[in-house]
DNA sequence: CAGAGCACCTGTGGGC
DNA sequence: TGCCCACAGGTGCTCT
């Protein structure tokens, strides 16, 4: 599910609701959600901490408390909510919920059971696994360039790569690789110069827009209650194959890179 | 180092 | 309708 816009429409989500919250309890209904600790651990760590700010780096969402760190990875299915007592609903899927102190909770559904919860006093051990921010003015052409040019993995994987770059997913690399018309499977050293340009300006111009769209809904993604990104209909090629390219009206193909789905033009994004 | 294969889970959609 | 298979927005491990 969730890449960097729809990890960061959680977080604004989240935001009003948590700052200033103590974690009054924990419940985790999934013991494995908070792998590779036990529960019971997990909620010694934080019960009784007030949030005092949420965040993002890379794909994870950040509670900073008044000491230490949770972090959340929603991997493909997870979702968070806020819910008041009786409000609770469909109760499936929900893997973890803490209570905060003004007795709402924030609820944690998972259908895949693959997100994960996580304490940390500080952030060292989460930053040392992640690359740049892609948002981040230090994320410009001639970085890109020059980072590309000591790599010889094929683009896309590299792309996916979160020691590289931190919040890109399937979705968004499709997207890019394809307004920069780059084939996924050429290798890293080989872009030009004006490749690495259009394909920074590209990552960056996405990811703004699909944030301004609350992220894009496939099938699960969502943040609260019933609530839905907008993205997907500005969506070019990811899961459009057999339509045609929005530039040429080559029909679209799929292929796959990485034992992942990768949809492109194979007329604009030819490779070599 | 780069890449393939598989594991972790559950649900959905296509083909027969 | 029912069954079986492939596939899904992510990541981490092993093996070559």
């Amino acid at each position: 599910m969730p890449e960097l816009p729809e990890v960061e429409t959680v977080v604004r989500y989240l935001r009003p609701h948590l700052g200033g919250q103590v974690i009054t309890d924990f419940h985790a209904h999934w013991p494995k959600v908070t792998a590779p600790i036990v529960p019971e651990e997990f909620a010694e760590c934080i019960s009784g901490r007030t949030i005092r700010e949420v965040d993002r780096r890379g794909k994870y969402i950040l509670w900073n408390l008044d000491q230490g760190h949770i972090h959340i990875h929603l991997r493909m299915t997870g979702q968070l909510s806020v819910i008041s007592p009786g409000e609770v609903g469909d109760g499936r899927h929900i893997t973890a919920e803490f209570t905060l102190s003004n007795s709402r909770q924030v609820a944690f559904r998972d259908t895949r059971k693959f997100g994960r919860i996580g304490y940390m006093d500080d952030l060292h051990a989460l930053e040392s696994g992640l690359g740049i921010e892609p948002l981040s003015a230090e994320f410009s052409p001639e970085w890109l360039h020059r980072e590309l040019a000591s790599r010889r993995r094929q683009i896309k994987p590299l792309l996916l790569d979160q020691a590289f770059i931190a919040g890109l997913g399937n979705i968004y690399v499709d997207e890019a690789l394809f307004v920069a018309r780059i084939h996924p499977l050429k290798k890293a050293c080989d872009l030009s110069s004006a490749e690495a340009g259009r394909l920074q300006e590209a990552i960056q111009e996405i990811l703004k827009e699909s944030i301004h769209q609350d992220g894009t809904t496939i099938i699960s993604f969502g943040f609260g209650e019933g609530r839905r990104g907008r993205y997907r209909e500005l969506l070019q090629v990811f899961r459009r194959d057999g339509e045609p390219c929005p530039r040429c009206r080559t029909p679209l193909v799929k292929i796959r890179v990485a034992q992942r789905g990768t949809h492109l033009c194979p007329a604009c994004q030819v490779p070599g």
